[in-house]
DNA sequence: GCCAACGTTGGC
DNA sequence: GCCAACGTTGGC
């Protein structure tokens, strides 16, 4: 999961113990939290525009999927006037802190590795904020992180 | 349903 | 600040 750490980094995470993932607006990453998502999933917490950008720790999901509540705040940012209670549009999941990563993995560090070509957060023009990471993938990535 | 215009993301 | 690569919007 990417996330400004000029808006919230994995320090503030830590800070918080836990964040409601709120303000996702983008279908493809919804459906994704709303459907593949579960308590217990294990996230790698990626800083994006970010000097340089990279993975900093992992997080879990502790919470199941809700309706994103920041959709139905007329004052806010995120409001959404085609959204009501009885048919949510947007979907987010509680994220809980779990560790910083020993060693933060620059992008860069993510390119060079051979093992993780497929990673998507790699890949040109791959802008979404939440992208599936096979388990392969993220084991090297917790041992690159001196986990 | 097409597609041009516009907005956003995010690395550099 | 630039700009490539998307995603969304809205006129037709």
């Amino acid at each position: 999961m990417k996330s400004e750490p000029d808006v919230f980094s994995i320090d503030k995470l830590k800070k918080e113990k836990k964040t409601l993932w709120d303000g996702v607006r983008n279908y493809q990453a919804r459906n994704f939290m709303r459907d593949q998502m579960k308590p217990g999933d294990q996230v790698l917490f990626y800083h994006s525009n970010a000097t340089p950008p990279g993975i900093a720790g992992l997080a879990e999901i502790s919470k199941e999927t809700v309706p994103d509540p920041s959709q139905f705040d007329s004052s806010g940012e995120y409001f959404d006037p085609k959204a009501s209670c009885e048919k949510p549009r947007w979907f987010c999941v509680t994220v809980s802190y779990k560790q910083k990563f020993k060693n933060f993995i620059s992008l860069d560090e993510l390119r060079k590795n051979k093992d993780l070509k497929d990673l998507l957060v790699i890949k040109k023009g791959q802008r979404l904020s939440i992208q599936p990471v096979q388990k392969k993938e993220f084991d090297l990535i917790c041992k690159m992180g001196g986990l």
